[in-house]
DNA sequence: CTTTGAAATCGTTAATCGACGATAAACGAA
DNA sequence: TTCGTTTATCGTCGATTAACGATTTCAAAG
């Protein structure tokens, strides 16, 4: 990245991406599978459930709060997370609005040209 | 990244991860919507309609095809892209039934815990 | 006030990414 | 065969990411 060049972009093209993004590593993958079981919010389980130290996984839970994907609440000495249901509503949307882009099956059977 | 710890997640979770990583980047997400509209296959029209260079573009068509989002034919001296249907349902299917997961409008207004 | 436990932040390191220009490869046409 | 066009690859460089341990912060107990 010689030099940002992503504020040539649409902002709705930036916005999809930065989700996707979020969703575009397996440990993040896994905690919001698991904040999703289990709705209520959980913290430092998610430490004892994932093959990562505390601090990954910390720093990665921040990077799902910065998407929008998650929340975190303080609950005396230890932190609930759960998924944010706008930022969840909004990823629905847009992800699920690119997803279907694709008028899906295609009747030609893999034919390009 | 000190080593690599993704293989410790389900083949599942790095596959739903680096689908998402391939719509990571507001690049990418540009030109399958590109070749999503014009559903015909374009190629070095992809250049002319992003504000990136040849090579870069290149790349970015190496990491969708990689993902398996997209296909590239070799017609004479160009190459025509489309959207690979089998790869594109796959991330549907892995990416929509991720987005699913929160059973839609959380009743609660945005209580956690 | 001090201890204790949980979580965030800091500092570091290696690896990967994004971008580019330059070069190479592929191919049709002259 | 040689030329022009199109695309891929190479080499480079700075920025970002992923990971960790160590440290700091914060709130409840004691």
């Amino acid at each position: 990245m010689a030099t940002h060049k992503k504020e040539q972009f649409t902002s709705l093209e930036q916005e999809i991406a930065a989700i996707a993004k979020a969703l575009g590593h397996p440990a993040r993958v896994a905690i919001l599978q698991l904040l999703a079981q289990r709705r209520s919010c959980v913290c430092g389980e998610l430490v004892l459930e994932l093959p990562i130290s505390q601090s990954t996984v910390s720093q990665h839970l921040k990077e799902l709060k910065t998407a929008g994907l998650v929340q975190g609440e303080v609950d005396g000495p230890r932190v609930c997370y759960c998924l944010d249901p706008t930022g969840w509503a909004r990823a629905r949307q847009l992800l699920g609005g690119l997803l279907a882009e694709l008028p899906t099956p295609s009747l030609q059977p893999d034919a390009c040209c």
